[in-house]
RNA sequence: GUGACUGUAGCUCAGUUGGCAGAGCACCUGGUUGUGGCCCAGGUGGCCGUGGGUUCAAGUCCCAUCAGUCACCCCA
């Protein structure tokens, strides 16, 4: 028979990995819900259109990666390929805006894309995702942005680098792209390369965001976004900065930081690692007021972020795992019963270890329990059944001492 | 979608000009009555990714294919 394998870019995990995406899990639900959000578990599966018309049409998201199919009456389907579209179907469609003030929601699970592996970027990826919707406030912005960096930091992530830009709106935008692709029509062959000759007039923005130094150098001069703000958009951006800051966080302002996905507008962010290889975004987000509007719902704003969890587990330290209570050895084949019984008794007290199935040597079920690390080994043999007492044995330091079966959990929990 | 590199034991990897398939770790069993770790002895475990080709002979050379990894691209 051929075994069968996993599909491309699909993972499978086990400890220490899985123990890290719980961590982040339950760090997520702790942080968050401080500042008011509401977990959401919202489906995978969505009708295509949702993300073609939230992430836009033209995207790489949408044109290329999305893992898209009729379901069995030929409606198009797509495995989400990120949070947000979902979550403001889910916003609009439970009619959440109408308790008013600010809806604060997280998620997280699984996400799809259909692109070419590589360290940090897998075909079924995993996010963590918060959305804070009903407010155009920019002290919004930076709280989202404050509570990612807790987060990441109770994580134990230091190390990371916050990067903020402006993206402008609707009526400032399209003036700075008139700008840039007016800058960049003086750009030739011998300034950028071949992609930017090609980006400079499908999507000019992203030429900005090059790592070529060639590009970076003859692009060093190009017209800034943050220079080209409207009032709105300048006086939005001058007032998350200063919150930010006098909040105590540290960031970059990167000018050429480039969103993919076509709803965001105004404030935009990334953190960054130097640690984890090519793919070195762990988180990014920003505010997408009007995409609630584009998507049929009420024209309210909204402002958020997803962190990538494969590129968090990355820069997350490995946990010890944790080591059972007890592990019981039975000598003769009549005592296998009471081994069970014991070891049902003492995890019903709270204490965690294992029963043999079948006898083998005393020698072998030593190194056995030497190995699963327990603290205790319960030695049930022929005197022991007798008497119906166990040799409780520290395996710290070998102590051991006969203990009538009824009094072995208080024992242990008395250590 | 493009490119480069890598596929040998459960894991990490050796394997010379083509000439018997190897090591370390892990695992199992022992080292005299019912005692783990350290040490010692022995043992299990291989379609050498797969399919062709060259050759007396292929893990080794050639072709194809599949898989993995990293990078481009894109993004979390």
């Amino acid at each position: 028979m051929t075994k069968v394998s996993k599909i491309k870019g699909f993972a499978d995990l086990f400890p220490p990995e899985s123990v890290k995406f719980s961590r982040m899990e339950s760090v997520a639900k702790d942080i968050f819900s401080r500042y008011g959000y509401q977990e959401t578990r919202i489906p995978i599966l969505e009708k295509t259109e949702l993300f073609s018309r939230s992430i836009g049409e033209e995207t790489d998201v949408v044109q290329k990666e999305m893992y898209t199919f009729p379901d069995r009456k030929d409606r198009l389907v797509t495995m989400r390929p990120e949070a947000t579209a979902g979550v403001m179907r889910a916003y609009i469609e439970n009619k959440l805006f109408a308790a008013g003030g600010v809806t604060r929601l997280y998620a997280n699970g699984p996400m799809f894309r259909y692109e070419r592996p590589q360290k940090g970027r897998m075909r079924q990826f995993h996010q963590i995702d918060c959305e804070a919707l009903g407010s155009p406030d920019p002290l919004l912005d930076a709280e989202v942005i404050l509570m990612l960096e807790h987060f990441l930091s109770e994580l134990g992530l230091t190390k990371l680098t916050f990067e903020i830009n402006s993206l402008g709106c609707r009526e400032c935008r399209p003036v700075y792209l008139a700008a840039l692709s007016d800058f960049l029509k003086g750009m030739h062959k011998e300034h950028l390369c071949e992609d930017c000759m090609r980006r400079k007039l499908s999507n000019p923005l992203r030429v900005l965001d090059c790592k070529v130094p060639g590009c970076k150098e003859y692009t060093a001069d190009a017209p800034k976004i943050t220079d080209h703000l409207c009032d709105g958009c300048r006086e939005h951006f001058d007032v998350v900065m200063e919150a930010v800051t006098g909040s105590g966080l540290s960031y970059t302002l990167n000018p050429r930081l480039v969103r993919g996905l076509d709803y965001y507008v105004r404030t935009t962010f990334e953190v960054v690692s130097g640690d984890i290889g090519s793919q070195s975004s762990v988180a990014g987000g920003g505010r997408y007021d009007g995409l609630i509007g584009s998507l049929g719902g009420p024209d309210q704003p909204g402002v958020g972020f997803a962190c990538g969890m494969e590129r968090l587990a990355m820069l997350m330290p490995e946990t010890e795992p944790v080591k059972p209570d007890f592990h019981i050895v039975v000598l003769e084949q009549p005592g296998l019963a009471s081994g069970l019984s014991l070891a049902q008794e003492l995890r019903k007290a709270g204490l965690s270890g294992e029963a043999p199935y079948a006898v083998s040597s005393m020698k072998s079920q030593m190194r056995q329990a030497n190995k699963t690390g327990a603290r205790f080994c319960l030695v049930l043999g022929e005197e022991e059944l007798r008497t119906e007492t166990a040799l409780v044995k520290n395996m710290a330091d070998g102590a051991q001492e006969s203990i009538p079966l009824g009094r072995v959990a208080t024992h242990l929990l008395g250590e």
